[in-house]
DNA sequence: ATCGTTGTAATCTTCTTTGATACATCCATA
DNA sequence: TATGGATGTATCAAAGAAGATTACAACGAT
């Protein structure tokens, strides 16, 4: 199983909007047309990210931008911005282990703080890549 | 999106597998009723895990082994046993970004190596925890 | 008042997971 | 060597998630 594209595609907007924030206004058919998907997906995906105080989207006028510095926002914020699922845990752990067996009562308490350590590691390694950084490499690879 | 119940599935089975392996002969049947779940959902995992040199599992007779020592097997390998989607890419990438467009023309390489070092955080967490070190845990909680 | 845009509901298709049934094949052993 | 308990695997159904698409009310600058 694989963590959805809409979190790839989030990215993909952010870096939209900022790319040309000074050259067009960025709608969501804009966006849409970048990323290749319907403006609806795109507009679902801004309000999942304006919850999370990532982007601001004009009304009426029309246009989104960045709501906080590019060094504030993380991949992780953008990840648990678009892909929380289940409180954002990461695995999905059989419902109904049978209790009657010592193994099945006690899997949990065996397992539940491992897998909570990989989600973990990978949080972090998240936590640590900031937009500004993309942005720099973006910027290196966007001749405008 | 989640990490499909599988990979839990899969490490409570080789638990079963190896805590009652004096005491019972393991069919699927009987890991089926510890995991709580269809016989046969255990078969095609026990295929799976057969398949990456994990257990072997006897014909006509029945019943389920491990194949190699404890220490040798990492979460990391039963992940992969039974969680092989799309060559092990753990970010679903959206299919068709805009060619036309320079963020959509360059949206991998901005993003890919990132991605590949998030999943990458990942697996060396689960690489670095044996099954050895959980049968541990679990002996120390199956007061059998 | 108009026009372009956002916000959101509703529906549809597709894909994946899991559940379930069925049955041919296998193998120890009686 | 026939049998009975298991495995290996095909097939279908059910449920859920993701994404595409259409539709339209609400909004706000002009």
């Amino acid at each position: 199983m694989q963590i959805s594209s809409r979190f790839t595609i989030a990215v993909h907007m952010i870096i939209c909007i900022e790319a040309f924030k000074d050259t067009h206004k960025v709608t969501s058919e804009f966006i849409a047309s970048s990323v290749n998907v319907n403006p609806v997906v795109i507009r679902r995906l801004l309000q999942q990210l304006k919850k999370a105080g990532i982007v601001e989207v004009k009304r009426g006028s029309g246009g989104a931008d960045i709501a906080r510095p590019l060094d504030e926002i993380t991949l992780l914020d953008v990840y648990n911005a678009v892909e929380s699922v289940d409180n954002g845990v990461l695995f999905h752990f059989h419902e109904n282990p049978n209790q009657l067996c010592p193994v099945g009562r006690n899997i949990h308490a065996i397992m539940d703080s491992r897998l909570q350590e990989i989600q973990t590691a990978m949080e972090a390694k998240m936590r640590a890549m900031t937009l500004s950084e993309i942005m720099e490499d973006a910027n290196r690879l966007l001749e405008l």
